[in-house]
DNA sequence: TTAGGGTTAG
């Protein structure tokens, strides 16, 4: 074998050796693999350098040496596949050994076609796949979607009578159901005798991942062994089916559990919307003393920002900070979106500026904060910033950015940024972009100009278009129009029970109480139930729900009291209750009563109740803050010297000293 | 003589 200089990996000339590199000469195969196997696994430069001397003894015909240099070079701790490859092209008649390792390495260096044509190779050489060669070339083909090429493999496997495998077994059932042919991944399943529980388990989830749950429970339930991880399969696979509750017993059932199977549970209910669910397990967690794992410390915030509970997304944020988990860009920007929505600008900004990576998403959850709590100027700011950071806008930057403009009344603003989209950021506007601008008029109250804007649209408006400019009706008392827009959103949107509200609500506010029964009467027809307003309210850790006229609470009837006393407060201070957008057409003083128990009343007095003087008060609304309790809130700041924040459904209200934020425009 | 499997994944 020539050890001419080309041969050299590069960097390295022949003869430069480390001064305590015995001569090369004298290097038997057993001293050659123990450098390679102890000294070669941190240090590319040391590879290189045992690389060298095998090449100058003439180790390297030696299969045990270049395959083992060959491993050593794949190792994804190098990040350089190539190398491994160049090396392994020098081999004149590479076994099976060193073949094995490369078709392992292409998957881990996220090359899996390289697997296909490395085996491509293999067969052509004559070199004999072994039960070392099937697993990672299932898992290529999964991953590639190369069906026919899995299915050759497997009948290469049945061929060489490996079918018995278990290794070999589950890869194939997994490829099998990543295809969709779970059937075919049954027989894999069934064929060559006996299964073990890795099998089992697979063959599980691949049933699960097609909603095949009964299937699945029959095998879970007629299997000869189970472990923890057949109970996790089967939680979070019905999780993902939708089928939380079957996965809660489960879950309730199973003995020892991991925290994959407590982290299954809570994604699942993630997932479904469950949040209060979600985040009781969570406290179930902490009681049973099991440790989150870092991947669901997201979600968590995302529900803490979607229930708005502030203790408990801080709860999380100490967790991390007590665990020295590393801020990355999502939980950076989970941390970010949770305070924002929690009403913590400060402690979303703070967090903000001292992430060392920022995403796009990032900038987008400071400057949707922002924008939420009506901060117009400095959302615009963070965007300006943003781009001297060279960071590129995509169009979720742009909703916020819009969105800030409209609910800071800066119509001239959000025009021009609306323009500059596409001429210069070269992103074109979509229709969630126009419902922004449509909202940036109507807010304004231009509503002819928000008309018009709408038939200059390039593509039909969509139902959240004409919520945006119905809304604008409401707010502004256009009845006509809002008649108009709101009959076209029935139509639209027969389902959905807040149009229905909405166009009630105007027709009430004009006094057309034979149209508030004709929508209500068009609502009981179609078997529409209004969503009940809901207000939650986070105290020392803990979620309390109110609904309307609610009686549940343990303390209700303190409650109620309070809410008396501070009703009575507000109209010695000369508050009148705004009746006209209660739905019904009843006596002023039921209306009144009707109007006391909205549940973010009822909240705000618990929260009186409860909490020292001084208290910053944090509410949450499922649905829009209706005028009258929004103005009771403005008087009780006041009255009693009280910071509340309350956010709606789509954006934050700070009263303070009897204002409120939005300034009466939302 | 070297090497290996399935559950969560925003």
């Amino acid at each position: 074998m020539s050890t001419t200089a080309t041969n050299f990996p590069s960097g390295i000339k022949p003869g430069e050796f480390s001064s305590e590199t015995i001569p090369s000469s004298e290097l038997s195969q057993k001293s050659v693999l123990n450098i390679l196997n102890n000294k070669c696994y941190n240090s590319l430069q040391h590879l290189k350098q045992a690389h060298a001397i095998i090449l100058r003894t003439d180790h390297f015909q030696d299969h045990y040496v270049s395959g083992t240099l060959v491993k050593c070079y794949a190792n994804p701790h190098f990040n350089n596949f190539t190398l491994a490859l160049k090396v392994f092209d020098n081999i004149p008649r590479p076994n099976v050994f060193v073949c094995n390792i490369l078709l392992k390495g292409s998957l881990e260096h996220e090359e899996p076609h390289k697997a296909l044509s490395c085996y491509h190779k293999m067969v052509l050489l004559n070199s004999r796949p072994n039960m070392f060669t099937y697993p990672p070339l299932f898992k290529a083909c999964a991953m590639t979607g190369c069906v026919k090429e899995g299915v050759q493999f497997h009948a290469h496997v049945v061929k060489l009578g490996l079918s018995e495998d278990g290794h070999i077994k589950s890869a194939g059932i997994q490829m099998y159901a990543s295809f969709g042919l779970v059937g075919e991944a049954r027989k894999m399943l069934d064929e060559g005798g006996g299964s073990d529980v890795v099998c089992w388990n697979a063959m599980i989830g691949g049933y699960l991942k097609f909603g095949e749950v009964e299937a699945a429970s029959e095998l879970f339930g007629c299997m000869p062994v189970k472990n923890v991880r057949s109970w996790n399969t089967m939680i979070s696979g019905l999780a993902r089916c939708g089928m939380v509750e079957s996965a809660r017993a489960l879950f309730n059932e199973m003995g020892k559990k991991d925290e994959v199977s407590w982290s299954a549970i809570v994604d699942g209910y993630i997932k479904q919307g469950c949040y209060k669910e979600a985040l009781a397990v969570f406290h179930e967690m902490q009681r049973e003393k099991v440790k989150p794992r870092q991947y669901i410390l997201p979600s968590l915030l995302t529900v803490c920002a979607n229930l708005g509970c502030l203790d408990q997304g801080r709860w999380i944020h100490l967790y991390v900070e007590r665990n020295s988990f590393h801020v990355e860009a999502m939980l950076g920007t989970a941390l970010v979106d949770m305070y924002a929505k929690c009403g913590s600008l400060d402690m979303a900004r703070e967090v903000f500026e001292n992430m060392e990576v920022k995403e796009v998403s990032t900038w987008n959850a400071m400057i949707g904060g922002l924008s939420i709590h009506g901060q117009a100027e400095e959302a615009i700011e963070v965007f300006t910033k943003m781009q001297g950071e060279s960071i590129k806008p995509n169009g979720i930057t742009f909703v916020g950015v819009l969105n800030a403009c409209a609910h800071a009344g800066m119509v001239e603003k959000g025009l021009a940024i609306l323009d500059s989209m596409k001429e210069v950021y070269g992103i074109e506007p979509e229709m969630e972009h126009f419902g922004c601008v449509v909202d940036l008029f109507g807010r304004a109250g231009l509503i002819e100009e928000a008309e018009k804007f709408i038939d200059s649209m390039s593509m039909q408006p969509n139902a959240a278009i004409w919520g945006a400019l119905l809304n604008a009706c409401r707010v502004h008392g256009n009845v006509e129009l809002g008649e108009k827009v709101g009959w076209i959103l029935l139509d639209m949107e027969p389902q959905n029970s807040g149009r229905y509200a909405l166009l009630s609500n105007i027709y009430a506010k004009a006094g057309r109480w034979d149209d508030v029964t004709r929508v209500r009467k068009l609502m009981k027809e179609r078997g529409i139930k209004t969503i009940p307003g809901s207000s939650v309210i986070d105290m020392k850790g803990r979620v309390h729900e109110f609904k309307m006229g609610d009686g549940s609470h343990p303390q209700m009837k303190e409650i109620y009291l309070m809410l008396e006393r501070m009703m009575e407060k507000l109209r010695v201070e000369g508050y009148s209750p705004n009746t006209s957008t209660v739905m019904f057409d009843i006596e002023e003083e039921e209306k009144e009563t009707a109007l006391e128990r909205h549940s973010e009343k009822i909240a705000l007095a618990f929260g009186l109740l409860e909490t020292e003087p001084g208290t910053t008060l944090r509410i949450v609304k499922n649905l829009r803050v209706c005028e009258d309790c929004h103005s009771a809130f403005k008087l009780v700041s006041q009255i009693y010297g009280r910071d509340i924040i309350m956010r709606d459904r789509v954006r934050y209200h700070h009263f303070r000293n009897g204002m409120c934020s939005c300034k009466d425009f939302w």
